[in-house]
RNA sequence: GCCUGAGUGGCGAAAUUGGUAGACGCACAGGACUUAAAAUCCUGCGGGAGUCAAAUCCCGUGCCGGUUCAAGUCCGGCCUUAGGCACCA
């Protein structure tokens, strides 16, 4: 048992003293280091951020020993809803707790001896940030990104309140209960759509693991089809997007949104106006998730009196209110086929609708037969309609969509389902929008010289009762003079939401004491991107994406000098409960750093963490296994007691050196961290056995060691004398030609089974290989009377014999 | 419903990407040291047959098939489970 305690004090506060960790914007080889900050909750650190922290410590570390210019920076993410709940339950001003959150952070990263270069530390709530979080707000708004439009909101009219889809799941309000309704708000948007295709393309120029980009690809949504206009019987049309105009001809019916244009236009024709209006203002009760999830597309009712013509043929049919069909997606309205689409196809049984099949090869007497069959059917052929009769569905999905161009009614074009970024939040603690109302000239953003807007320093911070921004009661604040006119105006009471700050603070990091722009060019340039960037699963589709979308317009203002500006991303697995589910207060299976710290030591829990199991997946906490990984530190502290003078590797241990810097480099560099922890382990075990160690050999596995159990590692180094401290050192190469030994075991294997093992000059060729295969006894019994069909000898492995 | 992962001993997991399945660690059992315990050290540890003990053999990577000299790994079809989502026309 070692002084974990005093030894981790000591260096951590060698490494404060000394700025081992500082980074200046100069030198060769930048190397920019990126984990995501943390909201500063009031439950502090959770060891699932260790787990992320130390895994990028590791190679932070590593990458320094190797001549890199390290940027390992952090910083925090505080504004949001949390915080402002956690104010307000707590009594305590948001700004206040944040500030104490931030010291017990702070205190605890500290204690877990992260090299992070603390003189780059801010946090979004600070105004020398946020000030240029608004200034890129402006420049959003100054290039025609950001507008002012009326959009449906969650909202629980006991709690009078906005909610998140996740605080309105199966519409109704998570906190009291009582049944959400949809209300318009108007709301300030960033037009994201505009970069989905740029949005896809950038993907090319990162490395990010193909789930993480698979993730992006599926929020942005793209879909190519055809937009067809429809005629209506009687005057006016509307347009319908399908990716399947090759059935255009079963047409029976169309669906149109209840929440869109479509029907407030047709509304003076509708014959049963009642039973629309009720259900639109049935409609109005669910959210988009209800819409989709629970129903199944079968409700809605007819529009009567209304009827649409189908262009390829002239045919009347009738329309339908359905809401799965979605104001805001697409064109809001959708040619049903019930024939080869199963949700028409049910919604036709449920209102007695015909089925006209178009495409042959599938039975749709019970269900449809739909693209996913029809498409890898070579057989299936169109019918019913008329000339495309007999036409694959390829060609016919060419010929038609011509035929459609070439009458001007239809357009071939891109669909995407990511929709614009709603950046209103109607919260106190986030960046305000520096927006000002004047009834003369409309909205008028504030003067740039003026940000930071601060936010105003009042204890009002609870919402209001009619859904406004708690700001809005702040009448001293909100009322101010037009910065065009001059005339009495007043600001924009929303704020912004939590994911602004987190999408350009990487940039920050770059140069972040910058009060001339949010970061220089200059700057940006010299780290060039995030070289690798670690986060949860969770942000990997959401904060990825508005962090790219954010940088892209940044780039295409000259701004920021990459379109790109994060290169490899990796995200790691959770660290679960013992119980194996996730860590809350509620089932008490909450692990605190902290006491694992006081009781075991941070080199210990960082080790663990790192020996869990694979990084990327899911972990379940056991505190044997961490009490293993202590075990380990305790003999690597007790193999000091065997060192001897000499300063080249003890005899026989040479090769398993070389092997394991070799696999220690490799696996921190591909986040295999658990194998490089085993792959130490394997090595110590072999120390062990000997009776008196080098201190070369001692070196070596504490340097290697140093990346992940940092404190430690260079006490041990200065206790033996062993060398420059490894904060200061360069990285251990291998010897390539010594990785082998000159032996090794030969596996004999008939018909592919294991009958016999033999151990092998490596310099053994493949002749005397199968000779030496055949002379193994239990090689014969399994040979004898047989015949040899072949044998196959993969090189310094295997003889496989096969017999008949 | 769709998308993306994942299923390997009592447990956490390895497996050079088609070549000895279970490295390393935990737990457990036996032993050494100790008056005793803790700590430490040594030995064993997938299941079954076999043996004083071995050798050796059979089975075994969610299930069913397939490809191959050889499959945890590749292909087809299922089941279970975690995460994400968008009935996206």
């Amino acid at each position: 048992m070692y002084n974990y305690k005093e030894i981790e004090e000591k260096w951590q506060k060698y490494w404060d003293k000394n700025n081992t960790f500082k980074v200046d914007n100069k030198g060769n080889k930048p190397y920019y280091i990126l984990v995501e900050f943390p909201y500063p909750s009031g439950a502090g650190l959770h060891v699932g951020h260790v787990r992320s922290y130390t895994a990028q410590d590791a190679i932070a570390r590593m990458k320094r020993m190797q001549g890199y210019n390290v940027l390992y920076p952090m910083g925090w993410d505080a504004f949001g809803a949390p915080a402002e709940q956690y104010a307000i339950k707590n009594h305590i001003h948001p700004k206040d707790a944040v500030r104490e959150n931030i010291k017990t952070f702070k205190g605890q990263m500290k204690s877990l001896g992260f090299s992070f270069d603390w003189s780059r530390e801010f946090s979004t709530t600070d105004p020398d940030y946020y000030k240029w979080t608004q200034w890129q707000f402006l420049q959003f708004y100054k290039h025609g990104m950001a507008y002012k439009e009326k959009v449906p909101v969650n909202w629980c009219p006991s709690c009078k309140t906005v909610l998140s889809n996740e605080d309105a799941a199966g519409g109704v309000c998570e906190r009291c209960g009582s049944e959400v309704i949809q209300k318009e708000k108007s709301q300030w948007m960033l037009k994201m759509s505009e970069y989905a295709e740029d949005l896809l393309k950038g993907l090319d120029d990162t490395n990010f693991a193909d789930k993480v980009k698979l993730g992006q690809i599926n929020w942005i949504g793209k879909s190519t089809g055809v937009e067809v206009d429809i005629d209506i019987v009687g005057g006016g049309k509307f347009s319908i997007f399908t990716t399947c105009i090759e059935t255009i001809y079963g047409i029976t019916f169309f669906v149109i949104a209840p929440d869109g244009k479509l029907i407030k236009e047709l509304m003076p024709r509708v014959e049963n106006k009642d039973e629309v209006l009720a259900y639109i203002e049935e409609t109005k009760k669910k959210s988009n998730m209800d819409r989709t999830e629970l129903n199944k597309g079968k409700s809605g009712v007819e529009v009567k009196g209304v009827k649409a013509i189908n262009p390829v043929n002239g045919k009347e049919v009738k329309i339908f209110l359905g809401d799965f069909v979605l104001g805001d997606y697409g064109t809001g309205a959708v040619m049903a086929v019930p024939s080869h689409d199963q949700r028409d196809f049910e919604y036709a049984k449920e209102h007695n609708l015909e089925i006209i099949e178009v495409i042959t090869g599938g039975d749709i007497t019970n269900s449809a037969y739909e693209k996913g069959e029809y498409l890898n059917n070579p057989e299936s052929k169109l019918i019913n309609s008329d000339e495309f009769s007999g036409l694959s569905v390829k060609v016919a999905k060419e010929k038609i969509t011509e035929y459609l161009v070439d009458k001007g009614i239809a357009r071939v074009v891109n669909n995407y389902k990511m929709r614009d970024w709603i950046f209103s939040r109607q919260r106190f603690w986030g960046e305000p929008i520096p927006m000002i109302y004047c009834e003369d000239c409309g909205w008028v953003p504030m003067d740039e010289d003026e940000l930071p807007l601060l936010l105003p320093d009042v204890a009002e911070y609870e919402p209001t009762d009619n859904g406004e921004s708690p700001l809005a009661k702040i009448t001293d604040w909100v009322n101010c003079k037009c910065p065009k006119c001059g005339h009495d105006a007043k600001r924009e009471t929303d704020t912004m939401p939590n994911w602004a700050g987190s999408s350009w603070y990487f940039l920050r990091f770059m140069d972040p004491h910058n009060d001339k722009e949010f970061a220089s060019m200059e700057a940006m340039k010299y780290w060039n991107k995030v070289d690798w960037y670690n986060g949860g699963m969770e942000h990997t589709a959401r904060h990825l994406l508005y962090a790219r979308f954010w940088v892209q317009f940044l780039y295409n203002i000259g701004l920021v000098p990459n379109k790109e500006m994060i290169w490899t991303r990796v995200s790691h697995g959770m660290i679960l409960g013992s119980n194996n589910e996730k860590m809350s207060k509620s089932k008490g299976n909450v692990v605190n750093p902290d006491d694992i710290v006081k009781e075991y030591g941070a080199d210990a829990l960082r080790t663990y963490e790192m020996f869990i199991g694979d990084y990327e997946k899911d972990a379940a906490w056991s505190l044997n296994g961490l009490k293993g990984c202590k075990k380990f530190l305790d003999r690597i502290f007790r193999l000091g007691e065997k060192i001897n003078d000499s300063n080249d590797y003890s005899k026989g241990t040479e090769i398993l050196m070389n092997q394991t810097i070799k696999k220690v480099t490799e696996d921190l560099n591909s986040i295999k961290y658990n194998t490089a922890v085993s792959a130490l382990m394997i090595l110590l075990n072999e120390l062990e056995k000997l009776d008196t160690v080098s201190k070369k050999d001692y070196r070596t596995i504490l340097h290697l060691l140093n990346p992940i159990a940092p404190h430690i590692t260079e006490e041990l180094n200065e206790i033996y004398s062993l060398g420059e401290k490894f904060c200061l050192s360069s990285w251990l190469e291998y010897d390539n030609t010594k990785l082998e030994n000159n032996t090794y075991t030969m596996v004999v294997q008939v018909n592919g089974k294991v009958r016999g093992k033999i151990e092998v000059d490596t310099n053994t060729t493949e002749d005397e290989m199968k000779n030496l295969a055949m002379q193994i006894e239990n090689v014969k019994v399994f040979t004898e009377g047989k015949d040899i069909v072949k044998m196959i000898v993969v090189p310094k492995k295997l003889v496989n014999i096969v017999v008949k």
